[in-house]
DNA sequence: CTGTTAGCGCGTTCAG
DNA sequence: CTGAACGCGCTAACAG
């Protein structure tokens, strides 16, 4: 492995310092042009790399967002990576990558491990056990910015980037009433997420703006899995009067939903409306196509990087935190579209 | 912001020196147990975190892997950086995602960007547009070790990670011969790319062994996108004498298939058979279900990773480039299943 | 416009 | 078992 080359060799190389040769490759002002395309030309010429981790240690900045996530197993994370890493890596920042796994002790890790890194800020989704929030409280006063992205947490003071969950569980259940069902029944996820707890705001929402009576006997509490519908399912086909239409938290559950009722012969949407949340990749694909509310993901990614520049850029001290709500777009397929009332 | 606490402010608390404190930390054996002891408490109780930059321009390993991936909006990227970023992390490795949009262009300089933050390890799936691949080697000649996974270069003598791609290819055919087709068609991909060339490859031994002639229209130079999956059939059914069965080179070319099928009214698995190759997230949950090559893609990153780590472990020059090939796995869904012949 | 000096925080010599 | 001194490669401050 041949020796890398630094600032020293093209200064040598040149008959100049490496402050100059730094400063040239920097673009700063007070460099002539001349020497500008000297020290460039040399260094594409001896292929010169900066060292990074070097520059990071003087000048206190990483250039680098760690991002930090439940799982990127589904399509959802990935999409919002997707966002972030393209924004990221065109301003000439790094992201690096944590997975918590949905377990609150590899969240804190993962925290930890950035303030290791001294990424310059930190975008996270807290896991489902996550409730305590200090973490990143700690980031924060040891001066990492952190904007939180689609799991916030309810009652933190920390700039954010979601969809407007409220809205998005209000026009699902609305759609549904207006397709004519009338006994729409929720399966929800765990309450203390905030995305959850709204989407289930919305449903009640919902029914109350149309003069439709809450009944707690149509809320399951469920979870983003498979197998929380399917067992949502089964919940309420032992109900002495069965719904009509099930509005599920998320697309997985709903897709549970779908797979139980299809093995009940139950079928969609004649006698049950199918309504989920997220838009990811498959819900499109499956039968029936699964309407359900778009989050923008890429959106959200793109939203939350650019939030985070935009602390790290007026790092001067004052900086209201901002809650950006995105529009919940909703996708009609065919899992909610009755031909007739 | 309160200043960061360093080595220098436990060994001024403990009156020490930063040198003991820094060996202490690392668990250096000639460091007394009750030195070690103390300097752990008031480093918890300092709050104290290790400044990763300081430590990688000092010892020159950063313990950071890059990983470059075509694009991590589909499942299956998401799938490998699962597994490649739980192993990492839990190894104290951080994990660095770049996106080459499948463009050669941000390829290079993805490679560009670990090589600058000084890498310990490259893990990469080349784009579609690649063709030349000195980035690579010029990687490995700055002593950075490349591992390249699923997507590989034919001739590049870099260790890898794939799937049999070939045997994949194989038994999809021979399923389908099994299951009584006849003329069985293929959905190509780009045959730069190893993957894509030894599928069809596969496709053709499998024909071969079982004393069916090659026809050069039953394989459509296609691509993974939905879209080549409905010109293909398009194309298909121009053809004098259709083929009956259909094996695409990847799940979302043969998600294509299967759409423009039921466009077309065209029964499966009765009057056409459909094989994919991939096992994507939404492959279980379309209808009819797709049978298809499961990857092992969790896997897959792990096995990477453990290369790479590998190597790095033992970068006293001598190491040889080795190739692991993981097994395809066939998964049979409805797609291709005829009840009888 | 460029050179000089110094130091970011750590780990690794070499002493003792 | 611990301390003293140095340097990784770069950039910021101050000269000139």
């Amino acid at each position: 492995m041949k020796r890398r080359i630094t600032l020293q060799d093209i200064a040598l190389d040149l008959n100049l310092t490496p402050a100059t040769v730094s400063r040239a490759l920097n673009n700063h002002p007070e460099i002539s042009d001349k020497t500008k395309k000297m020290v460039e030309e040399t260094a594409t010429r001896l292929d010169y790399n900066r060292n990074k981790i070097a520059s990071s240690l003087r000048s206190g900045k990483t250039h680098v967002i760690g991002v930090l996530i439940p799982t990127a197993e589904p399509a959802f994370f990935g999409s919002v990576i997707h966002g972030i890493t393209n924004i990221a890596n065109s301003s000439g920042y790094d992201v690096i990558i944590y997975q918590s796994n949905e377990m609150y002790e590899y969240e804190v890790k993962g925290i930890k491990a950035f303030m290791s890194a001294r990424v310059d800020g930190i975008l996270a989704s807290i896991s489902k056990e996550t409730i305590d929030c200090s973490h990143f409280i700690n980031a924060k006063r040891n001066g990492i910015p952190v904007v939180l992205f689609d799991r916030v947490n309810n009652d933190l003071d920390i700039p954010s980037v979601t969809v407007d969950d409220y809205q998005g569980g209000f026009i699902a259940t609305e759609h549904l009433i207006e397709q004519g069902y009338k006994r729409i029944a929720h399966v929800s996820g765990p309450q203390h997420i905030k995305a959850f707890y709204d989407r289930l705001k919305g449903y009640r929402g919902a029914l109350q703006a149309n003069g439709i009576r809450f009944d707690a006997s149509l809320v399951y509490a469920g979870d983003i899995s498979i197998e929380a519908g399917k067992a949502a399912v089964e919940n309420f086909l032992k109900l002495p009067v069965r719904p009509d239409a099930i509005f599920a938290v998320e697309d997985f559950a709903a897709l549970g939903v779908i797979k139980q009722l299809k093995a009940r012969g139950i079928k969609m949407p004649e006698e049950m409306g199918v309504f989920g949340f997220c838009n990811d990749l498959f819900s499109e694909h499956i039968t029936p196509g699964l309407s359900t509310i778009d989050q923008q993901t890429v959106l959200m990614g793109q939203e939350a990087v650019k939030m985070i520049f935009h602390i790290i850029d007026n790092n001067n001290g004052m900086y209201q935190p901002s809650k950006v709500v995105l529009d919940p777009l909703p996708v009609i397929r065919e899992s909610s579209l009755r031909v007739s009332t």
